[in-house]
DNA sequence: GCCAACGTTGGC
DNA sequence: GCCAACGTTGGC
């Protein structure tokens, strides 16, 4: 089963969409992640894949826009950087733990497809709501067009 | 700021 | 290898 895309959270005040936009190339290494199911999600993206950008712990968290996959999962540097939160002593070069993926910027949506909209959705049921912890998440074809509706219907406004 | 959910750690 | 304690995530 092959993932129809994939959603990516990540904390505004951390990491927004307008700070992927105003980064070198509108690019970064999606790295910093430290869970063994979310790594395993990067680990299966392949190049060219769509990815949306979700925005959490804010006061409206939802779908901020898209990107795609630039490249597959790398080693994520910084679990090698002792001054980095995300260090790792467990882990070294030869047998990394840890994975990023190259993500590029491909547009802001003109407005946030709300996690309160997106329960309306078949989203509902999708492991945004059923895995609340898992910060990389494969969409199903079906979750994956019901953003392309929300965004189609907006389009038509 | 609270707190539920849940993944991870570490003692045994 | 179990499981209690602990830490973190993330919505509200």
């Amino acid at each position: 089963m092959m993932p129809a895309g994939w959603l990516l959270k990540s904390e505004p005040d951390t990491f927004s969409i307008d700070s992927l936009m105003a980064a070198p190339q509108k690019t970064t290494l999606w790295d910093g992640v430290r869970n063994y199911m979310a790594r395993n999600n990067l680990l299966a993206m392949q190049k060219g894949e769509r990815a949306f950008f979700y925005h959490s712990s804010c006061p409206v968290p939802g779908i901020v826009g898209e990107m795609v996959v630039m490249s597959k999962a790398i080693p994520d540097p910084a679990q090698f950087d002792p001054a980095s939160p995300y260090f790792d002593a467990k882990s070294t070069p030869e047998k990394p733990r840890w994975f990023a993926p190259k993500m590029k910027f491909v547009k802001k949506y003109p407005a946030v497809f709300t996690r309160e909209q997106m329960a309306h959705t078949s989203l509902g049921n999708s492991q945004l709501f059923t895995h609340t912890r898992l910060s990389v998440i494969a969409l199903s074809a079906a979750e994956v067009g019901a953003i392309d509706q929300w965004l189609g219907a907006l389009a038509c406004r």
